[in-house]
DNA sequence: CCGGTTACAGTAACCGGTTACATTATTACA
DNA sequence: TGTAATAATGTAACCGGTTACTGTAACCGG
């Protein structure tokens, strides 16, 4: 054993197959004829030497890595995994790699992103990972992106896919007032600067709106799309003299388990005295003790679009301005229909 | 604009602070000193160029990637939302990358695993993903791995972080017997080659043998940790003429919800007729409406601990041959006690 | 005042691929 | 038969970092 335990390059190959780098890297790439004999001299010898081209010199010389990084804000939600799996496919698919980092911009504002044009070809960037200051300087640079849940700022033309919120909201809101009669509507909103929260808070209010009943701000919570932040909340909303109410709208699930437990707590019968319904239809939401009427999110989908429109940045094609799933309200019982199932 | 729309290198950095690309490179990695000055100007340009290293250069030079990659058969689970964050976690705390793949040992065996020695320092492999064969191969080239839930074979000195699988199981099925009389329990079968599974089978057959009853074969039904799977494994077993059973050991809590839905699509009561529990206590299952008696599996933890194993073998610390992660049973009302909460 | 450290900085080779350009042999065609 | 086009291959520069080696000046103890 030498020195150097160093591996085995394309140099090694070419001496053995006693042709030139060049020839060996035509062959592997097949980006260049060679001849029948030479190609199955250099495959012999590859496969002998067991040799694999290292991925950081390949980088290095094409300028390109073959891995898409996805950006996201934390992966604590079981909202990512059919997000990340959508997308894991695609990425697979194409022969590159997949890159899942952490970030939110406002907490490291020091730090750059883990995930960006020094390590990827493109980069899917859920709701607010980025700043938008950061999303202008790579679209300058030309960095492939696609945001997810979230819309790019008009005067810059990166795609996105994200799901309709606000037609669904309507919907769901429409269906406690017109069929369950709710009058006093709360919602608890999303994360602050989480645009899906916005747009369903906007459905909320066209909703109201449509059907003559006045915004009233007392009854908004926060909720953060998160069960215990929502539990919390609500737990302290009940807790000091309120203004009535008879339904909640709840930002997502996650959040309506939050509500459902604090109004149980409460000894406030759901859905007889309140109606809960929720936004997501997660894994879950169809198995609780009271099945929950929400709105279907096609997640998986969402994160399959964002890879294929990946893809078509990488190939020069042209990728969709927009990509918008389509949502469908599904009525279960937290609303106080009776489905038998 | 020139032809080359060339990103900034350390070059362009060091002619500008007017000093060499080793001083450059040494600040940056810090691994020489430089004088303050010196330190002060190359900062400044590089904030002004917005300079980022490229990871492909660096990556050649120093034989590092900086990234770490995790092999998994499988994105469905929600199981893996919390193994995922806690992996996430350390990995972003060392200044690495984490390289999410999914390969199927069994499928592909034409094609390499997307994540290795060529494009990672190290992976964390989930249950068989890999076979052994291609573990003893990275095993030889002294390749860091770490594998998560399952046993390395006795001669490939890898660590490994698993839970107490075994234990637990006979404790739970203790319980079955014990405290609710159960004697004919059936058992859910996880995947095959699936080494939880496997130790969970023997905790139940330990808890049968050790209580005097009879191991029966026919008690047991394939569940390959899939709800949809084991509800119509469970609707064939109940549809045609079967042996007595009393109780339910699933071999995880997806699977136990499949079992429910399908005993109570056959209108047995649970858990008066019939006790079901399961394993893994994923987020749902506390809230369902029976509330599943099921064993505590650390996830998380053991996605955190994954990665420190993971980091001590970089760092050519000794790292744990093994890393056993308690588990617990939690009594809850599927199995038919009735805590109220 | 002198030999030996030490702190700081620069030059250039090197990591392992790709590829522009050059070269040679072969075939096609007037 | 001469010439152009084409196929197959080789040479060497280049991608953007790191670092071994070298040099200089300041500092230190005796």
């Amino acid at each position: 054993m030498t020195r150097k335990s160093h591996s085995i390059t394309i140099r090694d190959v070419a001496r053995q197959a006693d042709v030139s780098v060049a020839t060996v890297s035509r062959y592997i790439n097949r980006n260049a004829p060679v001849s029948p004999e030479v190609a199955e001299r250099i495959s012999k010898v590859m496969a002998e030497l067991n040799y694999v081209p290292h991925a950081a010199a390949r980088h290095l010389a094409t300028r390109k890595t073959r891995s898409i990084g996805l950006l996201l804000t934390t992966i604590n939600y079981d909202f990512f995994t059919p997000l990340l799996s959508g997308l894991e496919r695609v990425v697979a698919e194409n022969n590159h790699n997949l890159l899942v980092a952490t970030y939110r911009a406002d907490l490291r504002k020091d730090y750059p992103p883990p995930v960006g044009p020094h390590n990827t070809d493109g980069v899917v960037v859920f709701a607010d990972a980025l700043q938008e200051e950061q999303l202008a300087q790579w679209y300058r640079m030309n960095f492939p992106m696609v945001l997810v849940h979230r819309t790019p700022p008009p005067y810059l033309n990166v795609p996105y896919v994200t799901i309709e919120n606000k037609a669904a909201s309507r919907k769901i809101v429409d269906h406690l007032i017109e069929v369950h009669g709710r009058r006093r509507i709360m919602f608890t909103r999303g994360l602050e600067n989480h645009e899906d929260s916005h747009w369903r808070e906007l459905g909320y209010k066209a909703s109201l709106e449509a059907h003559g009943i006045p915004y009233d701000p007392r009854l908004i919570i926060r909720g953060e799309f998160d069960r215990e932040v929502t539990y919390q909340e609500m737990s302290a909303f009940l807790a000091n003299n309120h203004p009535d109410f008879d339904a909640v709208f709840a930002s997502d699930d996650d959040s309506a388990l939050g509500v459902i437990r604090a109004l149980h707590d409460a000894d406030i019968p759901v859905p007889e005295a309140v109606s809960v319904v929720g936004f997501d239809d997660q894994h879950f939401s169809c198995i609780l003790p009271l099945p929950l009427t929400t709105v279907r999110a096609p997640t998986e989908e969402v994160g399959r679009m964002a890879g294929l429109q990946m893809f078509k940045l990488l190939q020069g094609e042209p990728a969709d301005p927009m990509t918008l799933l389509p949502t469908e309200i599904v009525i279960r019982q937290s609303c106080g229909c009776n489905e038998s199932q």
